[in-house]
DNA sequence: ATTTGTTATGTTACGCGTAACATGGATCGC
DNA sequence: GCGATCCATGTTACGCGTAACATAACAAAT
């Protein structure tokens, strides 16, 4: 029997209050820990303690209170997010897999778009590990001094997925953009085009791009092709600025055969262009684009492309996390998911 | 000078620890209410003790915990949201606009992907409750009662924003299914087209497309015109089902001469299929679809269609909703923030 | 000089749980 | 029959902060 010299609660706002574990244990004439291990831990009471408190925590409708379980516990369900850009569908799948990984074993997302900052993206950081997220899942894959600083000390696993960085923070679950960019453009090149285009995205603070320029680069190179600054542009996502490129390239630099686009519905945008031109593609001019985005699939004709395992990117960063969590495993790894060049009509 | 009797700490995994705020004010050489206020409250304590804690705070790279903070003051800093879909891109402008909100003002923003299904939203907002979250964005306007139960005993403020339903939890921003329905149907009507089918998405656990049904079926009503099964179709989303739905009207009912996509890309597939076949859009048949995707401007024909204010409900939502936990207004709300009809070339 | 504030800081008591250890009784071995 | 074990439950001491109240020091008011 316990003396329950009851403390009376803090300050809280208004009248009636979210019952506490306390109040469970009150009304079902036991001590808090054994509510406690019920909930949690039921293998550790008598069958009908657990019944008992199941009923009592049913009646007056107790949630537990996660914030005090990983304050006290020391460990935390939830899992950050950091994304250059939310808006990108091309997030979605990745998002999706981790998702699902979480919501099965109990752990929660929590998401915070950066920008394209490095900067931003070390502030998201930083209210992450204020959060005391049980893990990180970043997309980049460069970052400020401070927010490695920052990660170290507070001992967070990290998960890099947007590029396979030979230099990972902790970890890395991803597929090569280099080796992508370089394998489309060998791959151009072998079906007979001359003068390959590369229309990058803004490479500033974006190593995703700039690897992907370099993958061309380096296929031009093997290719004993010499690379060639007009066939080279850089443009922002959109379809707008894939239209504009291609007619761009197509007049300024005429005997271009093929445009290959690393990045995100640039690729649709030219081919929607070409569409309103009269362009044939791949007659006039072939494209290629970068991604595995639905769309390319429905479009006329359907593009060629890089398929990414995004949404297997996502589950997987979460599973190794999670292992990391849990103590399951213990080293860093690099996994490399591959990528598949899709070939169609376009190109 | 405290007496400082330091309680040696629980269990903590390995070797070095997280500092804590107790280090900083040991080093500071004052007490921890003081680092508090120093660093929550700056005004509160003399300039130069500022000063002191703050640079204490950079030596040792002191984080403070959120946890901790949220659990004693009984206040969190994290918005929860959950959607049917993190795949549809569609929710990306929405949830920028939170993000873009609750980033400025020192919230975060947790997500959970609940699929279609009530009884998984349930679960997601049981979830958040024990992560006792300040405030709920839910797209979904019916749940399941114990949810109801849950969030109206739990006292957080919810904002719906997936129809401008008359009935909410709580408070809602959004638009009206129903009437942009209607407008659409009605605005096509106008331009003469007689036979107006009507592709609806899986209206199962889906309010938003019965709503928009009960629109296109009210227009029809008002223009004296009777509702015809045949032109009535339930399709997933997607690009092929649309590429299929526009076939499949086209050629079982011959004298239909416009169709109106009530969800997501299924009019985008329509289009590339009727290029594909050769059919003249508006010509032989006219399209128009429910949605602001970026892409319908950019197809040939561009496609008439609704333009929602996704980014801009997202953006409301997260003010209204930092407005009821601040205190700063106390009444539910409904804010409709209405539609546009964008008239292009498909119809 | 005394009262009254004001400002800067400290002290105490929680918030709501869990880890670690303690305890009382039933069970087991020989 | 008696210590060793095990099981179910209780007790205590935190996790890391903040609210509320207390206090010291010094300024302003009467």
């Amino acid at each position: 029997m316990a003396k329950s010299s009851e403390p009376k609660r803090k300050k809280r706002n208004g009248g009636t209050t979210t019952s506490r574990m306390r109040d469970v244990a009150r009304k079902a004439g036991v001590s808090v820990m054994t509510v406690s291990r019920a909930l949690n831990d039921p293998d550790k009471v008598s069958k009908e303690m657990r019944l008992r408190v199941r009923a009592v925590v049913d009646e007056i409708g107790y949630v537990p209170n996660r914030l005090a379980r990983s304050l006290s516990s020391n460990r935390s369900n939830v899992i950050g997010l950091i994304v250059p850009s939310i808006r990108n569908s091309l997030f979605a799948e990745t998002i999706k897999g981790i998702s699902d990984v979480l919501s099965v074993n109990g752990y929660h997302l929590m998401i915070a778009d950066s920008g394209p900052g490095l900067y931003e993206e070390e502030e998201a950081i930083t209210a992450f590990v204020q959060q005391r997220v049980a893990g990180l899942v970043l997309h980049n894959t460069s970052h400020t001094a401070a927010a490695v600083d920052m990660i170290a000390k507070a001992k967070i696993p990290v998960i890099e997925n947007g590029n396979l960085t030979s230099r990972p923070l902790d970890s890395v679950v991803s597929y090569s953009n280099y080796e992508a960019s370089r394998a489309m453009t060998l791959h151009l090149a072998r079906m007979g085009y001359k003068q390959i285009a590369f229309v990058s995205l803004v490479r500033r603070e974006n190593d995703r791009a700039r690897e992907r320029l370099r993958g061309y680069l380096a296929a031009l190179d093997e290719l004993g092709r010499k690379p060639d600054d007009a066939l080279v542009l850089e443009r922002p996502s959109g379809f707008s600025a894939g239209a504009e490129a291609v007619v761009h390239l197509v007049e300024t630099v005429p005997q271009v055969d093929a445009i290959f686009f690393a990045g995100d519905v640039l690729a649709v945008g030219a081919v929607l262009e070409c569409q309103r031109r009269g362009w044939a593609v791949p007659g006039r001019i072939a494209l290629a684009s970068f991604d595995d985005l639905d769309m390319l699939r429905h479009v006329n004709p359907p593009l060629t492309t890089i398929r990414l395992p995004r949404y297997e990117i996502g589950r997987r960063s979460a599973e190794c996390l999670l292992d990391r969590i849990s103590g399951r495993a213990t080293e860093r790894i690099s996994l490399d998911l591959k990528f598949e060049i899709i070939q169609r009509e376009s190109a």
